[in-house]
DNA sequence: TTGTAGGCGTTATCAT
DNA sequence: ATGATAACGCCTACAA
């Protein structure tokens, strides 16, 4: 035997024919005790193990979903990926695992294999805009869900988070701390999540006398620094930065200490996500927590859903996203 | 058209038969000019993408490797199947994800899906003996390759680091740095690469006037706590600890401060696998350092050529760890 | 250059 | 309770 053995080696070995093991194998008819005995025996001894590829070829269905994200290596996606791939494992579902680095030829070229692979649903962080993967989704029929990030049009189940209200509630509480002057750290990337974060933040200060100055940079080794460099240029200097996700965060953290910059005593400085508790050697920013593990869990729900009724109506899954006061701010000095 | 269209709807649209198409699709034959052009516009119009499912049901191919380790959200895992996916990506693979949670039920489990799957080979980061999964994979005839930890037959290919050297080298830094006491931090399960790494460290104190006890805890929340309480009661107090995996020495540090020990100043504490630099808010532990995108990436040539060549040799790829120097150890005080 | 026949491993459907 | 037949989508081998 060269290969793996098929259904026919198992009812040959069984003295039956293919369909009889079939039935044992799915219990999908009767089949009288004495065969069923040797049946499972033969299958046994050959290790067989039915082919979900053939299965899939009459079904359709190769209960297989993939998720992509724009790097797994990010722990917010890794969380993601823990949550997806739990909920998954629990309805017998496999996981691609597609890494698109926030590029749309990525996420094309994986939309393409994916409907080759007949998967029965993807998960989709989207790049940027991300129409052309949806709509490609669309023309191969491809049942999606979208994390994360809300995309123009709504025809698709989303889930997400309330990261307008995150962020206003994290301005609120540096209002308390006595904050007026501020900085939003974004990344120009036209990904609606910033542009909600910021509108969040600027809700908070309507009717207040506090006001925020926007720095922009693209996320790469230097952005964090030249985020920094531009601060410490502002007149008035903002007393507290807002970073619109954890990366950012944390090379801005590491760049301001560099330039001899203390927090929260010169500067207070707040973040988007948090780093999963076992990594963190010393709790010490103050961030908007997103419920990573629940974004992927509640995804592979929808997806499931759409899989089982293509025609079901899209639903959309909106989760809080939490404060959590650390340490990294602080009340503004009084010099 | 209720499903996907299939290579027949290209056809008939084309006005040619199927395997015209296939032609054009594979470049599998002479196809005329005129032809080819008709094909190409109804495969555009039809989007149509060739099920690699019915593919591989003749190929027995089906362009997809499994990955399965014991938890993605540990970090070093995260950086390896980043490797993994970068490196599948490059030979047009796709790669499934498997959480195993060092359970040799749940290999076992997955093995028999990933079989059913026909997926063509897989990478094991195993649990403790694991070899009932491998035995598993060489009844079902899947090419696997492990990773990161030996077993005890080595009848698989196989990539890992050196540790037993990296420890070694630690442990005589440690040694420079005046250390006479240790103790090595280790969880129980039987997993060879503590085992190595113990020898590593014990390698190092040979023909010194050093010794080390090992403080042996299972993994989980309390752990870290216990191991610190072990430690503060012994007599001599060891100067420096090592743990031999990264989620324990950060408990393992927070377990200390929050028992008011100061590192280095009260004790040292060097660890095993380093944290990805953008997640490191400040770089601190000393520790040594695994390659592990690389162990990912190497996995894969592996895995390719045993699914090339199912009857090629096994072979061995050995990584140099990286000692890493950083704060958290110190020269011995003299009190 | 293009087409026909058959089979990859399963299972739905219709016999017996 | 069991078997025969056909079909899922594609491609190899052979024929025209």
């Amino acid at each position: 035997m060269p290969s793996r053995p098929t259904i026919r080696d198992v009812a040959a070995r069984a003295g039956v024919t293919d369909m009889t093991v079939s039935r044992v194998v799915n219990r999908s008819g009767p089949v009288s005790e004495a065969v069923r005995l040797r049946v499972e025996q033969a299958i046994d001894e050959l290790a067989y193990v039915p082919s979900r590829l053939a299965r899939g070829l009459r079904s359709h269905r190769t209960h297989t979903i993939a998720l992509a994200v724009s790097d797994i290596t990010n722990p917010f996606f890794t969380t993601i990926a823990r949550g997806v791939e739990d909920a998954a494992s629990d309805s017998d579902l496999l996981v691609m695992l597609c890494n698109t680095d926030e590029s749309e030829a990525e996420e094309i070229r994986y939309m393409e294999m994916l409907a080759g692979q007949n998967v029965d649903g993807v998960l989709l962080v989207p790049a940027k805009g991300a129409e052309k993967a949806c709509a490609l989704a669309e023309r191969y029929r491809l049942p999606l869900v979208i994390l994360e990030r809300r995309i123009p049009d709504n025809s698709h189940s989303l889930v997400h988070c309330d990261t307008r209200s995150g962020a206003r509630r994290m301005v609120e509480h540096l209002l308390k701390l006595g904050h007026r002057e501020f900085a939003l750290l974004t990344t120009p990337i036209g990904v609606t999540t910033s542009d909600d974060r910021a509108q969040g933040a600027m809700e908070a200060l309507e009717g207040t006398d506090g006001h925020a100055i926007v720095i922009s940079e693209t996320l790469n080794r230097e952005a964090a620094g030249k985020v920094v460099e531009r601060w410490a240029s502002m007149e008035p200097r903002p007393t507290a930065m807002f970073a619109l996700n954890n990366l950012l965060t944390i090379g801005t953290l590491k760049a301001l200490r560099e330039r001899g910059f203390r927090v929260p005593e010169d500067v207070s400085l707040a973040g988007f996500d948090d780093l999963p508790a076992p990594l963190l050697e010393q709790p010490f920013l103050t961030v908007v927590s997103q419920p990573a593990y629940q974004i992927g869990k509640a995804g592979v729900e929808l997806l499931i859903a759409e899989i089982t009724d293509p025609s079901c109506a899209h639903r959309q899954v909106m989760l809080q996203p939490e404060l959590v006061v650390r340490s990294s701010c602080g009340p503004i000095s009084a010099t």
